[in-house]
DNA sequence: GTCTATACTGTGATAGAC
DNA sequence: GTCTATCACAGTATAGAC
């Protein structure tokens, strides 16, 4: 469950290194999606601006709106490129343990990491409009999000781990809102549990005794 | 269920003078949060400037900031209008019905407010911030719907309608972060029906047969 | 008290020279 | 691809007119 791993430390006036098997402009995208990866986990998005994450990052912020455009676009970017990082591991996580018993356990990683919940919820509330640049990426994701959700529940049905009766769809829905939301008041009081909540929402799904 | 049906009428913080008018008369605060109520409640508060929303109240920019300090303040003070406008109303409903009835319904209501559920998840996520001008009254908004709802629980569970073994504190929570999840969902995809995800959720809490 | 006029700083964004 | 202006507009502050 490591992430963000490759740290760049000291004050790197341009992006350098990474692997060399992209052209010239993607890699230096690419290290700057890294960068600001880094940037938004540790001091979150909203309140800062171009300038300012230019500057953290090493760069100008007309090199970073040339490269992205906007400030949404960096910011879905980024997004994009965690769960590039993540999405593999959590999926793996899911097919060993079940949705069941993996949802809290990702609450759990998602604990650690305030500032990329933060800029996720962040986007979440600034794409509901449909003329937002990155309103169509979060639909997407969403969706691929609860489909996702609805397949597992479907597998833990079949095992015969699921109460009776549930409609799979709204509970997928259920789960997915349930995650948000709880993230959306961790973000305001992190003394709340947010593994113990969704395992709370995890025991009224499961089957009796099982 | 009614909301927002103009009560513009007294203006219980001066004299009245002289009746206000919508083009250009004197308007006291309790008006200004009144006319701005119902432009948020339309254009949401996110992407509307001061002036903007001076413009469509009918007065200044200067004017609002006279009278509120900051454009975070006045979206504080609408949505304590709110509360204060809807609050009994709910608080009614569900002391008629009980909780586990009266949720799906104030979801219904919600579900016709789209401009003032916008307005109240985008303060729920800029308000994170500690040092955000709303941070506390969020925060304190949040703590005593939370103590609400438990007390709510409380009472289904002496009528004996709620499943054994919940913790209420837990549920309390469960239920909190499932409306404020439902409505995020909802504000980017209007096909989301909330009355029936919370008409869900209700129904994994109640008691077998019940 | 209520509002207007004006100006300041910082924002995201654009255009064009190198 | 990057940097140097420069843009229009944001939120805010203050001084003063009614």
């Amino acid at each position: 469950m490591t992430l963000v791993d490759d740290a760049r430390s000291g004050t790197p006036d341009r992006p350098p290194r990474r692997r060399a098997s992209y052209a010239n402009g993607e890699r230096t995208r690419a290290a700057l999606v890294q960068a600001a990866f880094e940037v938004f986990a540790e001091q979150g998005f909203q309140r800062l601006s171009i300038r300012q994450i230019a500057e953290a990052i090493g760069t100008s912020h007309t090199a970073l709106l040339h490269h992205f455009g906007s400030k949404d676009a960096l910011l879905e970017a980024v997004l994009a490129h965690r769960e590039e990082l993540e999405g593999p591991e959590r999926a793996e996580l899911i097919a060993e343990r079940g949705l069941l018993d993996a949802v809290p356990e990702v609450m759990r990683h998602n604990a650690t990491e305030r500032g990329v919940i933060q800029l996720d919820t962040t986007l979440l509330v600034e794409a509901m409009h449909p003329d937002h640049i990155a309103h169509d990426f979060v639909r997407e994701r969403d969706r691929a999000f609860v489909a996702s959700v609805r397949e597992q529940l479907e597998r833990e049905r079949e095992l015969g781990r699921l109460r009776d009766g549930l409609d799979l769809d709204l509970v997928a829905r259920l789960i997915t809102a349930q995650v948000e939301g709880i993230q959306l008041a961790w973000l305001a009081d992190d003394s709340i549990d947010m593994a113990a909540h969704l395992e709370a929402l995890m025991d009224l799904l499961r089957a009796p005794g099982a």
